[in-house]
DNA sequence: TGATAACCTAGCTGTCAGGTAGGTATTCAG
DNA sequence: CTGAATACCTACCTGACAGCTAGGTTATCA
């Protein structure tokens, strides 16, 4: 298996905040619970409290603390691509164990440690790679929110 | 993560079935005893005969019991895709749990089970699939083999 | 001042990847 | 015919981790 809940209860939250941001008339500042989402969506409470951590963390949202607190994107769904969402919290975006990017953005196979000793299924992992984060890449919360914002 | 080791032993064995193939003089009919294999990449054996029985139930191998016995690829390199492989492996390729292909081709979502409530996400999951899908399809084990055949 | 809700830290539990162990069946070499 | 080689089978073990719960503390509003 590939993604794990995190990633798509992560982006449920994401897409539900983007819905709500378009119901309101002043796009911005609409302020959403958490504990709100997680009813209408029937995820657990306690644990989408961490994986939002993490995405306030990664610049994705903002929160308002206190009574008629809660969260908003931080950014307009256009501009906020599942790439980010799904790398916030599922860490760095690899197939396959051995395959990892460097700092430089190279990709790297754990198995080419021995400098002259290539590993020929690195290309297939490779191209994996590239596609998933392609895919995602290619993907905004404003295409994945239900009744599109109609301006 | 995404896909495990299994995923990854499993097209590293097929890969050398695939070098050795091509390099005795008839492509055909070259036996390796999976030891061989399993000395020259560094695997645990007795791990890969688990995999090994999954690809021969796929129909990805033969087999030849006793002494010079072994593994030989059951169809020509260039016919069998990586995707068949990891999918022996490692089940249906899904890139997430909720996501699943029904016997019709058809991509299913299983938060949608209610029918009339649609599943906002579903969209971003099956792009991403299909990115994955199309690369493993596209990739064959005559592409991973280090030394192409020079026929 | 109390209710609301974000935020934090700790822990629990079942599942499963990854691997080991030990056997049986089959085939070849001599 | 015998022994070595090798595929094939079933069972088991073990650590890690996803997924979730619990119980707090802090900030903000009515």
């Amino acid at each position: 298996m590939m993604f794990s809940t995190k990633a798509e209860y992560g982006v449920r939250v994401m897409v539900e905040l983007a819905r709500r941001a378009g119901e309101s008339a002043d796009g911005a500042g609409h302020v959403v619970p958490l504990a709100e989402i997680a009813e209408h969506d029937g995820m657990p409470l306690a644990y989408l409290e961490h994986l939002v951590a993490r995405l306030r963390k990664a610049g994705l949202i903002d929160s308002r603390r206190g009574s008629r607190g809660g969260y908003m994107l931080a950014r307009p769904a256009e501009q906020i691509t599942a790439a980010e969402i799904v790398e916030a919290l599922e860490g760095s975006i690899a197939p396959i164990e051995c395959i990892s990017q460097s700092p430089d953005g190279a990709i790297v196979c754990s198995r080419e440690s021995d400098p002259g000793h290539i590993c020929p299924t690195k290309l297939l992992w490779t191209k994996v790679r590239f596609a998933i984060v392609g895919a995602l890449q290619g993907t905004t919360l404003a295409d994945l929110v239900p009744s599109p914002v109609t301006a």
